[in-house]
DNA sequence: GTCAATATTTTGTCTAGGACAAAAGTCAGA
DNA sequence: TCTGACTTTTGTCCTAGACAAAATATTGAC
């Protein structure tokens, strides 16, 4: 069936089956940029077939994260690699060099997992979850993905940090319970889109909002989301997106899902993945931020309080 | 960029990337289906792309759950649609008919989330966790997913269950502290595993065998696995294959982790995927059951406590 | 100079059909 | 009943051309 993937005895390869796992750029897209801007240049395995390297890979990594932020490849590809690593360093903007964050990302290097976990719990008693979330969690999970990006991180070393987070945030959210007059929100991903922490946040704050969330974990297919809201009566949809998830895909998706969801329902989609998208679609909120959520859900309540 | 996606004015119709996000199925193959077996034969839309109906996505969804059980697509994708759905309901099951599973089968498939989590704690408390996960948590598990591939739950309805249930899980192994002569377990899958609920049933059991856990969430590549046992002196590595993992792919995975591990790391696997295996890899512990890895931190424990 | 309308370039996704290795199935012989 | 060799099935990769939508550049009016 499948061709044998990247691993070997001696030099690990990628297939491009892998390349587009590990990058998010579809296999179109890597061949088109290797005959247009000649790059990546994989070798060839045995079967003709392209093998890229570990290096190719972080590189086009780091390319993808700069598309994300607004670059076009035809202006950066040919860069080289001190220049692209430059440009991701610049322009992010408000990365206001934090000490704290720079801690943990130290411990996560060097795996003292306790240890990390206790300075954790000890920050989110100090802020409070809300303030957690949106001070720690969310730029430590930036910072942990640019990282990883640029190769400094390791994937078991993130795998580890998300697994530490989620236990982290899960706990805290079973703490609490939402009563009174409480919006229920479905909370999920579209296929393709693996990364739970995102939704984790999200539960996370609408729970101290009151807000009865449902949460269906990731990669929920459009029909059955269309399906669960109605059997939850949900009346707020949130979908999370990565900076991975291709946003012609989310997008296509998002308008599919309104499409086919009854007008009343609020539909909001969050993340780096879809946080720069131009393109608009009726009745669905893109939001910038997850304090953003918080006002989407007091909106609602405001709306449906009084009778 | 893009061209337009799926949704027209007035019949819904999907586009080859929305096939894909629904169904699973990647392009190639919807492509090459079309040419080999005449089906799906989608209309086509002004720009000459393939244009999918609702009633072709709803079919290929059912032949998908079919191959995943593993039927052939050369052999079912010719059947009519009743000869199909009678093919879901056939063959799975040596069910045993547990009245209390029953029960829980009843309030996923009304979407009572409140109601089955009371009642899902209750029997936790009733029979302590070790108990619960052996005899309420797998044989549950199991019955949903035998259940939604016969189509009787739907797939947001799986996702509630596994939220529901991991939540539940990681709540009881938080109340609990490993500390003493603890053996370090460093629990996750190959890449291709998605499934996390196997891994977390693991971590529980362990934990209460007061072993120390390191769970690094699924799909981790081989040689991260090797990095994390090394920078964190895992003593076992416990691996998770759900019964749709290919059992060459998940041998040979093994394989390779075995030759790339110190001799004196117990490595070991579980689950559906690797329980009816017939090769044996040297070195290597395939666990028919969850009580059976218990006994191997027991025996681990044995040959080290004292010296 | 500023703004809107139009033209051009850039970019990603679709198309077609050919090739081939790995998985699954089949069958003979120990 | 199992092992090994042979055949069929099946999914992913390949090349290369086309085109729409987004992004950018240019024009013209005020």
């Amino acid at each position: 069936m499948a061709r044998d993937s990247a691993d070997t005895t001696e030099k690990i390869l990628f297939n491009i089956s892998a390349v587009e796992r590990e990058t998010g750029l579809s296999k179109d897209t890597l061949r088109i940029w290797e005959r247009r801007y000649n790059f990546p240049r994989p070798t060839r395995d045995n079967n003709g077939d392209r093998a890229y390297t570990p290096e190719q890979v972080i590189r086009l990594r780091l390319i993808k994260r700069l598309l994300d932020q607004g670059h076009r490849p035809g202006k950066i590809i040919g860069l080289a690699d001190d220049q692209l690593l430059k440009l991701t360093t610049e322009p992010v903007g408000d990365a206001p060099a934090r000490q704290d964050i720079a801690v943990y990302i130290h411990l996560i290097k060097t795996h003292q997992a306790l240890e990390l976990r206790r300075h954790l719990s000890q920050a989110m008693a100090r802020q409070g979850l809300q303030k957690f979330i949106v001070e720690t969690v969310a730029p430590l999970t930036s910072a942990v993905g640019e990282a990883w990006m640029r190769g400094e991180i390791a994937v078991f070393e993130e795998h580890l940090y998300s697994q530490l987070m989620e236990g982290l945030t899960r706990n805290a959210i079973s703490a609490v319970q939402p009563q009174g007059n409480a919006p229920r929100v479905l909370l999920t991903s579209l296929p393709g889109e693996q990364h739970n922490l995102g939704l984790l946040m999200v539960e996370a704050m609408l729970t101290v909002e009151n807000a009865m969330c449902i949460p269906l974990g990731t990669e929920t297919p459009v029909t059955d989301i269309v399906q669960a809201t109605r059997a939850h009566k949900a009346d707020i949809i949130a979908l999370s997106f990565s900076s991975a998830y291709p946003e012609t895909k989310a997008l296509d998706g998002l308008q599919e899902l309104r499409a086919l969801l009854p007008g009343e329902v609020v539909l909001c989609a969050g993340g780096a993945g879809v946080s720069r998208a131009r393109r608009r679609i009726d009745d669905t909120h893109l939001i910038g931020n997850l304090e953003k959520i918080c006002e989407l859900v007091r909106q609602w309540r405001a709306e449906h309080s009084s009778y």
